[in-house]
RNA sequence: GGUCCUGUGGCCGAGCGGCUAGGCAAAGGUCUGCAAAACCUUGUACAGCGGUUCGAAUCCGCUCGGGACCUCCA
C-alpha cells in the first residue's frame, strides 16, 4: 500500500491534507500524556487510544515511527490563588507522602490500565523532572532571543513581543485583542508585565515541595515548558505530528508552538492532531458532579452506570466505532451493542481458519481488503475500518453457509489481512478461549458425552449439559460441521 | 459574556450537495430435536423553521438542545 495515500486532519489549517513527513519513511509522534496526581479517568484513556491507533497504523503500513509520550510529575498550580502550591505537592501533604511516591503511585497505575486497553507503550516516555535542565536552557533561548523576561525569581514568556512577528493564537483561532479583552483579573498577576504572559519559570515558596535550583534561583518549570523541551530534544526542532486532547488546544499547544517558535525560530509542528471528548450518559465528564467512571470501574461492574462490568478489550472496540475527532458517548446499552458486534467480529475471524476452499471466489477480496486499507487512510477512520470489517465477516460466514465461495489465494490475503488489521491496527487482542489447555480436553470429553446422548435422542440429557455450561459462561453451539463452544 | 464545535432511524454511530455505511435492538423467513449461532428479507432517519439550488441530512440564516475552550484538564 502506498504511504502517500494517508491524509490527516491538521487542526492548524483546519483541513485533512495529504501526510508527508519531514523525513521519507520516518515519522516523530509526540502526545501530551497524564499527569499523574490521580488514576486516570476514562476520558484520559480515549484519548491515548486514539493515538495508539494512529500509531500502530502509522507503523503498519511501514513507517518507522518514533513515538513519545511525557509524563508530567512536575504538577501544576491548583489554582493562581494558592500561592504557587502545585497539585502533586498538594495531594501529598494531605497524604502524609513524598511528592515522587505519589508520581510512582499514579504512573503505575496508568501503565497497568493502558495495558490492560491494550495500548503500545511509546518509545520514549519522558519527564517533566528527568528533563528540568533541558526545560532550563529552553528559557535561557527564549530570553536571548528577547521573547521572554525575569520578574521575581521568575520567568514569563512576552505574549504580545511573539505577536508582532508571530501570529499567537493560530491554532485555536483565536485573535488576541480577544483574549486581552477577555482575561479575567487574577491573584499573583503583578509579576507580569501583561495578562496573558504565561510562566516559563516560577519561583519557589518556602512550602513547595519540588523546586530545583536555577539561574533565577529555586523554583519550578512553568505548565508548558516540558512539552517544548522534550519533543526538542527526542524529535527535533520540527517534527510531524503532535496529538492531544481538544481542551489541550487553548493554551497549552498554543504555548507551545510560541516557545518552540521562539526558542528555535521555527514551528515546531507540521501536523497537529486532537482528540475528542467523551460523555458519560450524555452528559461530560467531570469528578465534581459525580458524573465519572474510572477504567477499573468500568471492568470491575462496580459502578453506578453500567449494567454489567465490561472487558477492556470491548471498551476498546466501542471507542474505535467512532471517529477520534467526535464525541463519543458512553452508555450502558451502548457497550451492550458493542459487546454483541465485537463477538460477532471475533468469532468469524475463527470461522475463516475453517472454510471450505472454493476454484474460485465469489467476491472481489482484493477490492474488500482495499477498503480497509481506504478507511483508515482516511484520517484513521475507524468507524468505517470497522463496517468494511463487518463486510468481510458476512463473507466468512455465507461461505461457512455455502452460498458464497473463497478460493486458497483470496482466504490466505483475507485472513492474513483481517487479522493485522483487528489485532495489529485496532489492537483489539484476541484472547483465545480454547486455550486453556487444561480445559479443552474436558469439554472434548464432556461435548462427547452430549453427543452420544443425542444420537440416542435423549435430549434430557443433552439439554441437561448445555444448560449446565452455560451457567459457567460457555455456550454451546451446534451446526452441521458438529459443536463448539466458547 | 466571548470564541468554536455539534444535534442522524428504538439505541450507538459513519456520511457532509444527487448514488440513501456499519453494529445493536425489532419483525418475518431458512436451517435445527429444541436452543444458540449463521444466512435471507423488512423498516427510508437526518432537531425545528425559513432560504440557496434542477436537487440538501449535507450549503446559508434564525430558533431550540448538547459540548469544548477562555482557569489545571485527554
Amino acid at each position: 500500500m502506498e504511504l502517500k495515500d494517508l491524509k490527516i486532519y491538521n487542526s492548524l489549517s483546519g483541513e485533512k491534507v495529504k501526510f508527508i513527513p519531514v523525513q521519507e519513511g520516518f515519522v516523530g509522534l509526540y502526545v501530551c500524556g497524564p499527569t499523574v496526581y490521580s488514576n486516570v479517568h476514562l476520558g484520559n484513556c480515549r484519548s491515548f487510544i486514539s493515538f495508539d491507533l494512529v500509531y500502530r497504523y502509522l507503523t503498519y503500513i511501514g513507517y518507522k515511527v518514533r513515538y513519545v509520550r511525557n509524563i508530567t510529575d512536575v504538577g501544576h498550580l491548583v489554582d493562581d490563588a494558592d500561592d504557587g502550591e502545585d497539585k502533586i505537592s498538594k495531594k501529598a501533604r494531605l497524604e502524609q507522602l513524598e511528592p515522587m511516591e505519589i508520581v510512582q503511585q499514579y504512573t503505575l497505575d496508568f501503565h497497568k490500565v493502558m495495558d490492560q486497553f491494550n495500548s503500545i507503550p511509546p518509545n520514549i516516555e519522558p519527564t517533566a523532572t528527568g528533563h528540568i535542565i533541558e526545560q532550563i536552557e529552553m528559557i535561557l533561548t527564549i530570553l536571548d532571543n528577547g521573547f521572554a523576561y525575569e520578574s521575581n525569581g521568575s520567568v514569563y514568556f512576552d505574549v504580545e513581543k511573539y505577536n508582532e512577528t508571530h501570529p499567537y493564537g493560530e491554532l485555536s483561532g483565536r485573535k488576541i485583542e480577544d483574549l486581552i479583552s477577555n482575561t479575567r483579573d487574577l491573584d499573583g498577576q503583578d509579576e507580569k508585565r501583561a495578562p496573558l504572559d504565561f510562566a516559563l519559570w516560577k519561583n519557589a515558596s518556602d512550602e513547595h515541595l519540588m523546586k530545583w535550583p536555577s539561574p533565577w534561583g529555586l523554583g519550578f518549570p512553568g505548565w508548558h515548558l516540558e512539552c517544548s523541551a522534550m519533543s526538542t530534544k527526542y524529535l527535533g526542532e520540527e517534527f510531524d505530528i503532535h496529538g492531544g486532547g481538544m481542551d489541550l488546544k487553548f493554551p497549552h499547544h498554543e504555548c507551545e508552538i510560541a516557545q518552540g517558535t521562539a526558542s528555535n525560530g521555527k514551528a515546531p509542528v507540521r501536523y497537529w492532531m486532537h482528540g475528542n471528548m467523551l460523555t458519560l450518559n450524555g452528559k461530560k465528564m467531570s469528578k465534581s458532579t459525580g458524573n465519572s467512571i474510572l477504567p477499573e470501574e468500568l471492568f470491575s461492574g462496580v459502578n453506578d452506570f453500567m449494567e454489567k462490568p465490561f472487558d477492556p478489550m470491548v471498551v476498546r472496540f466501542f471507542m474505535m466505532q467512532a471517529h477520534y475527532r467526535s464525541t463519543l458517548d458512553f452508555t450502558s446499552d451502548a457497550l451492550l451493542a458493542a459487546e454483541k458486534g465485537y463477538d460477532k467480529l471475533a468469532e468469524a475471524i475463527k470461522t475463516s481458519t475453517n472454510l471450505k476452499i472454493s476454484k474460485e471466489s465469489s467476491l472481489n477480496i482484493q477490492d474488500l481488503v482495499a477498503s480497509f486499507y481506504a478507511a483508515m487512510n482516511d484520517d484513521f477512520n475507524a468507524p468505517i475500518l470497522v463496517a468494511n470489517l463487518f463486510e468481510a465477516v458476512k463473507f466468512i460466514n455465507s461461505v461457512k453457509d455455502g452460498s458464497q465461495t473463497v478460493s486458497k489465494e483470496d482466504l490466505e490475503l483475507l485472513q492474513t489481512e483481517m487479522n493485522a488489521f483487528v489485532q495489529d491496527v485496532l489492537g483489539l487482542r484476541q484472547g483465545n478461549p480454547s486455550g486453556d489447555d487444561k480445559l479443552s480436553p474436558v469439554m472434548d470429553l464432556v461435548l462427547d458425552l452430549r453427543q452420544e446422548a443425542r444420537e440416542n435422542k435423549d435430549w434430557t440429557t443433552s439439554d441437561k449439559i448445555r444448560d449446565g455450561l452455560a451457567t459457567a459462561g460457555i455456550v454451546v453451539k451446534d451446526s452441521k460441521e458438529g459443536t463448539s463452544w466458547n
